[in-house]
DNA sequence: TTTTTTGCCGAAAACGTTTTCGATTTGCCG
DNA sequence: CGGCAAATCGAAAACGTTTTCGGCAAAAAA
């Protein structure tokens, strides 16, 4: 146990911790050549500070919460992964917990967070959550919150997301402009803003281009919207309509699942069938056909919403005035050959 | 800011924080009644112990480390979710850090982790690594370590893994046995054990069956391991080598690579070439055929793992002696469509 | 009654930092 | 040489706990 404490140094130097400790935070009031001796005295003892007193003293952790709804997911990963760099770069670290898509957990875990102390949180909510005060408590504790992917509007903070409307619209749009008719919509459930927004943009993009909506055309995928999903109702979507020539699933994991039952059942994508993904997963290239999909900055996600999570940590703790943003990510289209008609 | 101390509940009772805090511990010299009042005062109140101040009297964080090679995977996610939930069941916080399978980044982070004063690490070395001192480093602090999937067998310290070695040796008992004759490894790179392990296990279930070790048949994927070494080299498998009729992949995600490459090659799986992954990775059932792979118990590991270290932490904690071990969690094969012949 | 035990409580130190405020010295100018 | 400003330092309090130690009363033993 070599732990070195400002006391170590102040008396190998014979001065006073004071002088050590205000030479280390760059106090004026020190001579250059004293802060010169401690600075060499600091690295030839190896001093680490120890987080706890100085937590406790300064009363901040250096420490962000982040809550996701689960961890084995490919876009969350990247999520994490771009939080985690932000964090570094800012000497800031990162605990992580995950709510499993459950509300009561969540609500626990931010006040685990809050126990802890953490300086800020990062939440994506979960499906469950409809009530928000569990956030609102945070906020109101001066611990800054930032959404991102799954948010609520109605929550006071800053948010980071994509356009899902606008990208579901825009996919849409493509298929027709591809000259499909017939377009289904694999859904997800009803209750998170994503699914219910990527269903808006769906359904305004065929009103715009005067083709009637027709609802025995949407497919409810709310088992996770997971490739389960994607594969049952393909086999339902079948049945159901023979003349479709489009489907624009809520996910890439619901497309995969569409396009394993497809090539079962030797129905040619996309000759027969075109199939669009959401999210860019890496998997989408694997299959066969490559899926045409919404690419989904998720590692840019994870990097603005810490960033900003940062910023407004440091102005509270300046006692400036935060100014919440809204964040929103483009999307864009990529295509690939499961909607390529040749 | 609500913050409830010690103080001001004593205040509010007209006792002394002494006793307060005492009630709290359990203590046994304050009255059942004084301590009544105390606990029902404590939620009244809401109080929540600042964890600043108790980690700097107690010397310990209540918070465990953990550096892996790479988030944005399966397998890790898993393994990551095991920790997580262990972690929170016995009160522990989770800062997770990723090395991106650099040796350097991963040395700096156990040492931001040691001097955040984590109570306990737990890693899993990036390929890289092959000097191990600072793992050591952190023993010698006195902060236990456990290594698990990625380990290092020189390090005197538990471990959690899986046994590779005779995991492919199981897979490739199970070709030879249902009758495959030429069987090629896709192998990964020459540094982390694991691959050697499975490259071991390979060459030594053909030998105790009388297959004369074929070097030509070994193919490397040292590419990340990833999609994209598994589709360029079954292009070259099957241009060396036309008599081949199996192939044993170091990886599910190289598996499916093959798979990809052969599908588009006409070529009938398992008719004509059978694939074995390892991982079951869950998209090993997305794909067609569905691979036969080694089930990796990745939460388990993630489980055992965090109990152990936890369980050191305890033991250190109160000056008994530790006692490190090796735990070896069984594998199991996942028998599906890529190698079962009609 | 006196002594001893038991039960209950509180004062105070300690953990390692940061920061305020006052003290001391030095140089400078008149 | 006196006085003032600037430069440099240190004592001490504070952050909120935990824990040791001793004190004091009431109950039990003598």
């Amino acid at each position: 146990m070599n732990d070195t404490r400002l006391i170590d140094i102040a008396a190998a130097l014979g001065i006073s911790v004071t002088t050590v400790s205000k030479a280390l935070k760059g106090y004026t009031d020190v001579s250059a050549i004293t802060r010169a001796r401690v600075l060499e005295m600091v690295t030839s003892m190896n001093y680490k500070p120890n987080v706890n007193a100085v937590n406790l003293r300064t009363n901040e952790t250096k420490t962000i919460g982040v809550i996701i709804p689960t961890m084995v997911h490919h876009f969350f990963s990247s999520v994490l992964n771009g939080i985690l760099d932000e964090a570094e770069n800012r000497g800031y670290l990162v605990i992580i917990l995950q709510s499993n898509e459950k509300y009561e957990l969540e609500k626990k875990q931010i006040a685990l967070l809050l126990q802890k102390r953490v300086d800020g949180i990062l939440i994506s909510l979960s499906n469950e959550t409809d009530d928000f005060t569990h956030i609102n408590e945070a906020i109101k504790k001066n611990t800054p919150v930032v959404l991102f992917d799954k948010i609520a509007k109605l929550v006071n903070c800053s948010k980071v997301v994509i356009n899902d409307r606008k990208a579901a619209y825009d996919a849409v749009t493509y298929l027709i402009e591809k000259g499909y008719k017939k377009i289904a919509h694999f859904r997800g459930s009803y209750t998170p803003q994503n699914s219910i927004d990527r269903f808006l943009g769906y359904k305004k993009a065929l009103e715009d281009h005067n083709i009637p909506y027709d609802s025995s055309l949407v497919y409810l995928c709310d088992h996770n919207a997971d490739f389960e999903d994607g594969y049952a109702n393909a086999q339902k979507l079948v049945n159901d309509h023979k003349d479709v020539d489009a489907v624009f699933a809520v996910t890439d994991l619901v497309a995969i699942g569409i396009i394993k039952h497809l090539n079962e059942m030797q129905i040619k994508i996309p000759e027969q069938i075109a199939v669009f993904g959401f999210s860019n997963w890496f998997m989408s290239t694997v299959i066969s056909p490559k899926l045409t999909t919404i690419d989904q900055p998720g590692y840019e996600i994870g990097q603005r919403a810490a960033s900003i999570l940062i910023n407004e940590i440091a102005q509270i703790k300046e006692h400036l005035p935060v100014t919440h943003q809204i964040i929103e990510l483009p999307t864009q289209i990529i295509e690939r050959e499961s909607t390529l008609r040749s």
